[in-house]
DNA sequence: GCCGTTTTCGGCCCGACTGTTTTCAGTCG
């Protein structure tokens, strides 16, 4: 049994305990130890004593080695006799735990959601104690609700939606200050609903016209400072908070810290006779101390602004290196993006007066190559066509400058959509897969060597081709990738469209180790889409990238002696 | 079940909302 498996088995035993009412804190001793495994970066075999490792005690130690040797564990077999392995789903349902879930075991023999729908239909359900009519219709609700909703939203789905959230709060009477928090704002890849915090003076106007203006499938739950809907908008669920503008550092830290960092917050505060809620922080004498940012909150602490991302619970109390840690504000480029002249919306003007807006000081335009007929890919000819059309973009500009480049195909074969003679003409080359993704390791590394072991190469885009949620992606070796993006010396890229975010968080922390250079690009179609940046950034937050390993980070200076090298 | 500069017992993060209750349990995040 390898690591990952271990850990499911251990979170198995949480939810057979929790149905079956043990002690809760029993329950999430075994989930502490699972979290223990998943936080140690060593392999199973590589761990000799697992008592020491903070949250495995010589209970949980037990049932692990169990697993490794025998794949079972006597615990976890005693559950299984004792409940059926169907009771299991019934957690899927809103508002049942375990405990309901118990009683609908032991007093009407309900063992499945079906069983359920049969209960609650012929009205025995609510005869129980603790139930009533509204608990009843509330399970049927839901058990309908569940085959209609997916369970977690892959970050591209829920974007566009804040995105219009965030319009309409913008212009909202009654807001003082609000963001998006949760996990979509620690730039989770998946998150099961999402979260805003409002502040405002006029909770109950701003809960009204809220639940009359958003487009609403379900109002879960309306309370005074709590408002949860399901929007009609791929059934999204949507939490709003209000509080009071002293409580809004406060409250969003709370409600966007994993509850792992929320859990180490509390423990720190209560070591020092302090307490902390959404509210504030309850000092020694009782009083409550309100923040005016999140930063001011982590410096009552002694603690660095641990930025969103990396409030995970984890490394974010151990590292001390936060002032390498890539931001936003260090940008200064983005090395891959499309115009007109291949599948773009905008002009290489738009892209360029867009790239200024943003305060860059240079940028790459890398429309696709002739193979890709469907993105109207480019020739030769056109490709010192457009290039001729970027410099006259760049005799107008004072601080600013346009490289000519080319988002490069490798084709199924392994050879380069254009010849190095063509390549050497050109400032910057991305080589990218966008075909055969089927092909074997062997085939698709071959591709990939070719590639890096061109002069004129200089960054392979999107490094493994996967759509988060829907496409997993062809086949790399991302050890042997990095080892060859250091022994060539190229870029990997970060692509930073919701969709991709490729290379992912744990390949990244492979070129981090191995000090390959990355690229955080936005890979943008339209003006829109360069403001994927900041996410990008807040991803590569997650592995730790540092700054000076950010290709765009560098000046132009810096970029044009890397681009030059091998002319 | 785990943990310990309150150290081998007695805690274990904190609060909102709902529904079923007459003061609170269960669920959720």
């Amino acid at each position: 049994m390898n690591k990952k498996q271990v850990i499911r088995k251990l979170e198995e035993i949480a939810i057979y305990m929790e149905i079956k009412g043990e002690n809760p804190f029993k329950i999430s001793a075994y989930r502490k130890a699972a979290a223990a495994l998943e936080n140690d970066a060593r392999a199973m075999d590589e761990m000799e004593d697992l008592t020491k490792i903070k949250g495995i005690g010589k209970g949980t130690a037990e049932v692990i080695s169990e697993f490794l040797v025998t794949g079972d564990s006597v615990v976890l077999q005693a559950l299984q006799q004792e409940i059926p392995a169907t009771l299991m789903s019934l957690l899927k349902i809103p508002g049942l735990g375990g405990k309901k879930i118990a009683k609908l075991y032991d007093e009407l023999g309900i063992e499945s959601i079906a069983d359920l729908k049969v209960a609650c239909e012929a009205q025995e359900v609510q005869k129980l104690a603790g139930f009533g009519a509204k608990t009843e219709e509330k399970l049927l609700s839901g058990i309908a609700q569940l085959e209609l909703r997916a369970e977690r939203h892959a970050i591209w789905e829920i974007e566009p939606i804040v995105k219009k959230i965030n319009e309409w709060l913008s212009t909202s009477e009654d807001v003082q200050q609000y963001a998006v928090a949760g996990s979509y704002r620690r730039v989770n890849e998946t998150s099961k609903d999402v979260d805003f915090i409002v502040a405002t003076s006029a909770p109950q106007a701003l809960k009204e016209r809220l639940l009359a203006t958003l487009d609403i499938h379900e109002v879960v739950a309306a309370g005074d400072t709590k408002v949860s809907v399901v929007l009609t908008d791929n059934y999204m669920p949507v939490d709003f908070r209000f509080v009071a503008l002293q409580e809004y550092a406060t409250a969003l830290h709370h409600f966007t810290g994993s509850k792992e960092h929320n859990v180490r917050m509390r423990q720190i505060a209560k070591a020092r006779g302090e307490k902390i809620s959404e509210y504030g922080v309850e000092l020694v004498d009782g009083t409550m101390k309100t923040f005016t940012s999140e930063a001011a909150f982590f410096h009552h602490f002694d603690l660095p602004n641990i930025p969103p991302a990396l409030r995970v619970g984890h490394e974010e109390f151990e590292r001390t290196n936060f002032e390498q840690l890539i931001q936003h504000k260090h940008i200064v480029s983005d090395l891959h993006m499309h115009t007109t002249w291949s599948d773009g919306a905008n002009s290489i003007a738009q892209m360029g007066d867009a790239l200024q807006q943003r305060g860059y000081t240079h940028a790459v335009i890398t429309d696709h190559s002739q193979f890709l007929r469907v993105a109207n890919g480019l020739t030769p000819e056109r490709l010192d066509e457009q290039r001729m059309e970027i410099e006259k973009y760049n005799q107008a500009q004072q601080n600013f400058r346009l490289f000519a480049g080319t988002e490069m195909d490798i084709l199924p074969d392994g050879t380069l959509d254009f010849s190095d003679d063509v390549l050497q003409r050109l400032d910057f080359v991305i080589a990218s897969i966008h075909s055969s993704f089927n092909q074997s390791q062997q085939e698709i590394m071959a591709r990939l060597h070719n590639a890096l072991s061109n002069p004129y190469v200089h960054m392979i885009a999107h490094p493994t081709g996967r759509i988060i949620e829907k496409r997993e992606g062809y086949q790399v070796d991302m050890p042997q990738l990095v080892a060859w993006a250091k022994e060539y010396g190229k870029i990997l890229e970060l692509n930073a469209n919701p969709y991709r975010l490729d290379l992912c968080e744990a390949h990244l922390r492979l070129a981090m180790e191995a000090d390959v250079p990355v690229a955080i690009n936005t890979d943008a179609h339209a003006i829109e889409q360069l403001d994927y940046m900041p996410l990008g950034v807040q991803y590569a937050q997650k592995a730790w990238v540092k700054t000076d390993l950010v290709v765009n980070t560098w000046t132009r200076e810096q970029f044009e002696t890397f681009i030059n090298r091998q002319k």
